[in-house]
DNA sequence: CAAAATTGCGAAAGATTCTTGCGCAAGAGC
DNA sequence: GCTCTTGCGCAAGAATCTTTCGCAATTTTG
């Protein structure tokens, strides 16, 4: 996998434009990395294969689909060998209201961002699934009352 | 605002099919959910003119580009009038470490969803700039070690 | 230092996709 | 039963994608 240091300024401002559109045209993005369609488009292949582009997602309005609850949930085990992280993690990926899913160190030891339609069948997945899952001892919940910052994992200088 | 009512089968699986790969075409995407190419496209142009679809970004691989800590940060503030949460709020827009922020009810006020180039830098950002900011109470942090989850916001049945 | 190899750009052209304009069919309302 | 609405799909022109190829700049090598 090529390194930070084999990109050069062209990559960067791809990165950043698809970042910001991961749909445009790449005629478009080519104009506005100030290069021609081909070589942009080989750049992008290349990011691509080189798993730096891992993949290109729409984003959701939640509330409009109906989900009107999105909390994040931290997590305590009781025992933190690898067998039982990995146990864990395992598990958070069968249950659909859980999107994503950190491994964290600190006073939890798993953050999870939850997706649910209404309150009740979120408190429903923290009483019956979460925390009677095996091996949790603590589940602190933070409800989320609205979305105040969204970009893209990777910041990019102006 | 068309609501959830107004989305039939056919416009969930290309919300699905669009969350799992935002770069597919309009010829596989419409072969994918069973009508042709031209219906499709204005289906999906209404669900971006709707707001339902919010855009689209292509996820980048944050170690391979250099940023090697991800952290969650709750922040609690001492006063949280309206005024108050609001100011905090504009104050993440412009930290580029932060690169999503919730205000989220309970223990806490804001979940920061932090990345940076390095620990030193991570905790010069903390120590710094977060919890020297006006209004700042606590501050606790979660450091990432692996991501265990990463889909898209909205769960699909199947 | 010069020749060869490498790298990456951009023009050109054919294949694919996008996009619009229609005609048609199915269901709703009068 | 007729009209209106809605949404599909065919067809065609426009735009884009993708490959091929030649060229120039840089690097490597003898």
């Amino acid at each position: 996998m090529p390194l930070k240091a084999d990109l050069d300024a062209i990559d960067w401002k791809i990165l950043r434009e698809l970042q910001g559109d991961g749909r445009m045209t790449n005629v478009e993005l080519s104009s506005r990395v100030g290069i021609s369609a081909p070589p942009c488009l080989r750049r992008v292949r290349r990011l691509e294969e080189a798993g730096i582009i891992r993949g290109y997602r729409a984003l959701l309005n939640a509330p409009a689909l109906g989900m009107d609850v999105v909390a994040f949930c931290l997590i305590g085990l009781h025992h933190q060998a690898d067998a039982e992280l990995k146990t864990f993690a395992e598990r958070t990926r069968g249950w659909p209201i859980v999107r994503d899913a950190w491994m964290v160190s600190g006073e939890s030891d798993f953050l999870l961002h939850c997706v649910a339609s209404d309150l009740g069948t979120f408190q429903t997945f923290v009483i019956e699934q979460l925390a009677s899952a095996p091996n949790v001892d603590t589940v602190r919940t933070a409800l989320t009352i609205r979305r105040v910052k969204d970009e893209g994992l990777v910041a990019f200088p102006t």
